[in-house]
DNA sequence: AATGAATGAGCTTTCATTCAT
DNA sequence: TATGAATGAAAGCTCATTCAT
C-alpha cells in the first residue's frame, strides 16, 4: 500500500478547524504575530539571545507593550511550546488516518516530524525541542503531559510494528534513537538543498527497519 | 572477529599520555578543574546561564581571578570544547585500531561516542552540542575544523562498510542520523538504568545496518 | 572704527534661536540638563574618573536609566562637545557680521573664544579641549569637521590682517600661538579677579599685532 | 647680541652631571628605565589610560614587581613630573647664563620650554602639563613649589624686557599667555615638518614683543 | 628583587519588568 | 491597549594592589 502523506490543502483546512475551535491562537491577532515571530526568533537566535525589544520589535509595538498580552517573556516560550504540541497531536492524528498499513503510518509520523522541525512554518517545534532547558521547571511538567499523547502515537505504532517483525529493536528505545536522527536534523538539512524532505523521511525509515524483514519487502 | 571495546586501563593511559603531551589540561591543575566545572555548569545552566561568577565560585576563587586564566567567559567555552574533541579523536583512533572488520569498527564508533556522550567528558560533549551557539562565528571554525579529522573516521568506516553491503543509506546521510541518536542518548539514557552501554551501541548498530545485508551474518 | 562685542541681549536671543531650531539640546529638557551635568564632571573630574553612576545620580536618576538617553557614555561625551563647538559656531558669526574692521573683527574672535572658556560654555569647551583623548577615533574626525567652519573664521581674518600689516607672523601658526593662550586662560583666569574678560582680550590682541605695525595706528 | 642655545653637547654633560649629583635618576637603572617607559606612555596614552602592566611591560617584568619600586601608580607619576621640573630648572639655568641680553635670554626659555615639550627626550614635561589633575590634591602642592623657582626665571627676565620697553604687557599675564603658546604646541607641533623648534621660538618671540618696541630693533 | 596568582571593588552596559500617562 | 521613561539587579570585565613563594 502507498504512502499517503499530508496535502497542503489538508494542513491548512486543519490550521483553519483548529483556530476556529480555539485550539490554536489565530496568527491574524496580535497575540497569534507575537508567537509566530517568537517562534522564529527563539529558533533563530535562541530564548536567552532573544530579547523583550527583540519581540517587540518584530511585531511593531514597544518593549513595555508586551506585557500587557503575556506576563512575563516565558510565558510566551511556553504558549509557543504549546502551540507546537497541539498542532503537531492534530498533523500527526490526520496524517496517522489516511495510511492503513503500518509502514506508511511510521513513515507519516517520521514526515511529520521532520517537517515540524525544519519548515519555516514549523518553527515552534524546533523551539520545543532545543529550548527545553529554558523552561521553568514547572513549564517542562507541564509540557511533558502535553506531549505524551503525542509520545502514544508513536510507541503503539511502534509496537505494531514490533509484533509484524517490521523492526527488531524494543520501540521504546527506537523511538529515542529515531527522535535524535530528526531533532538533529535541524542542525545540518538545508531546505534548499538537493535532497527533498520526503526523501530524507523514507531514508529515516530505512534504516529503522530490521534487517532480517519479514514483510517490509513490497515495493 | 569479535569487537573488542577499550579496557578502562587503556583509557587511562591514553589519558595520562595526553596529558604528559600537553593535549590535555591536567584536570589536578587549577585551570583543568576550571574546565570541568565550567562543563559541568555550562551543561547544567546554559552557557548564558552560568556567569563568571559561578564559575569562580565553583573553585573557590572570586570572579576578577578568573580572567587570570583565560581572557574571556568565551575562552573557556572554547576550551571545554576542543578538551572533548581532542579526547575522543585519541580515544577513537585507539579504539578503531584494536578492531579489523567495518562492522566491529563500527561498532567500536558507535560505543566511543555513546561513552563521550554519557561518561567521564559527557558533560564537555553536551556542551559542544547545545552550546554550538553561544560560540563565536570564530570559533565555531575552529571546532570545525578540530572535528573534521574525527568525522573522517566515522565517514570513511561508513563507506567501507557501504561497499561491503553492511549499509545501503549514503554514508554521509547515515552518519548524521546516527549522530542523532546518539546525542540526543543524553536526555534519556540512565547510567544507572537496566540497559547497558554496550547494550545501547550494539542496538543502535543494529539500527542502521541494511535491511537486505549481504555480508553482515558473519558471527 | 569701535569694537562691538555681543551683548547679554543678543547672546539670549540667539540660544533661544539655536535651541527652537533644535541645533541645541534643551538645556530645560533631561537630556539637555544631563549634558550639562556631565559637562561639568567631565571637567571635574575628566571623563574616565567620571563613572555613570556619577552622571545618573547627577540628574537623580539610576544609572541603568541613562542609556535610555544616549546609548553610551561615549555618545555623552560627544554631545558635550559637539553642544559647545555648534554654539560658538554662531556666537562667532554674529560677533563678526557686527563688527566692520579687521581689528574689531580679530578681537570680537578672541572675546568670544575667551567667554567660551571661561563663562557659560566654558565646562564644554574645557571637555572639548582636554579630554579629546578620550574620544574615539571616529568621534575625533567628526568633532574635526564640526570645528573647521569655526577656524575658517580666524584662519580668513588673520588673512586679511596679515594683508593689512597688522600681523607679521603666518596666520596658520599664529592662529595656533594665540588658541594655546586664550585655552590655557582656564587654568588661571578667575572671573571674580581684577581683570575684565575685555581687558583680557584687548591684551592677547595687542600680543599677537605685528612689531612694526603699518596701519593699526588708526584709534 | 645672537642668541646661544643649548648645544647637545651641554644638554649631554648637564644630564651626566644632574644624575652624578643624584638630582635625577640614573636612566640607567631599573628606576630610570622606568620612569622613562612611564612618561612616554603617560604622555602618549594619559594617566589614566596606562595601566600598571603597561608599564610593567614596557621594562620587561611582571606588574606585581613594579610595587618593589614605587608604593604606587600615583608615585610613578609624581616621581616623572619631578624629574622634568629639576631638569628643566637646570636647562634653563644654564641657557641664560650663556645669553646676555634680555631678548636672547627670552629667546632662550621659549626655546628651552618648546624643547621640553616636543622632543622625544622630554616626554616628562609634556605629562607635568597634561596630566596635571590626574596628580593628587597633595602632590600638586609639592609640585607647585618645585615650579616656583622656575617660573621665577620666567617673571625675572619678562620684568626687565618690560623696563627696557621690549614687551607692553603686564610680565604675570604675559607669561600665562606664551605659556599657553607653548603648551599647545604638542596638539600641533609635528617634529618631522618642515618648521624647525628655533624658528617657532623665534615666532614666538615675535608674538610677544612690543608693538611699538624702542630697543628691539638690532638685528 | 621578582614572580604571578589572587583579590575585590568598581566599571559600563544589558535587560526583564513596572507604571504613570 | 499602548507608550516609553525609569528601574535595579545582574552581567562580563578591568585593574591597582597584595602577598606567599
Amino acid at each position: 500500500m502507498p504512502f499517503s502523506p499530508l496535502s497542503p490543502q489538508q494542513d491548512q483546512d486543519l490550521l483553519i478547524q483548529l483556530i476556529s475551535d480555539q485550539v490554536l491562537v489565530d496568527p491574524a491577532s496580535a497575540k497569534g504575530k507575537l508567537l509566530k515571530a517568537a517562534a522564529h526568533l527563539f529558533k533563530t537566535n535562541g530564548f536567552d539571545k532573544t530579547t523583550v525589544r527583540d519581540l517587540a520589535k518584530a511585531v511593531g509595538i514597544q518593549s513595555g507593550s508586551l506585557f500587557h498580552h503575556y506576563p512575563n517573556k516565558q510565558e510566551i516560550l511556553k504558549q509557543v511550546m504549546q502551540q507546537a504540541i497541539l498542532l503537531n497531536v492534530h498533523r500527526v492524528q490526520l496524517a496517522l488516518s489516511q495510511n492503513q498499513d503500518i509502514r506508511s503510518k511510521l513513515q507519516a509520523l517520521i514526515l511529520c516530524e521532520l517537517q515540524a522541525i525544519l519548515l519555516e512554518t514549523g518553527a515552534e517545534m524546533a523551539v520545543l525541542v532545543h529550548e527545553w532547558r529554558s523552561l521553568s521547571q514547572e513549564n517542562q511538567q507541564y509540557m511533558l503531559s502535553l506531549r505524551e499523547e503525542y509520545e502514544q502515537f508513536w510507541l503503539s505504532n511502534l509496537e505494531q510494528a514490533q509484533q509484524q517483525g517490521l523492526i527488531d529493536l524494543p520501540p521504546a528505545i527506537l523511538r529515542r534513537l529515531v527522535a535524535g536522527s530528526i531533532y538533529w536534523s535541524i542542525n545540518w538539512y538545508k531546505t534548499s538543498g538537493d535532497i527533498a524532505l520526503e526523501q530524507l523521511a523514507q531514508m529515516t525509515l530505512r534504516m529503522i527497519l530490521a534487517s532480517n524483514p519479514t514483510t517490509n519487502n513490497n515495493k
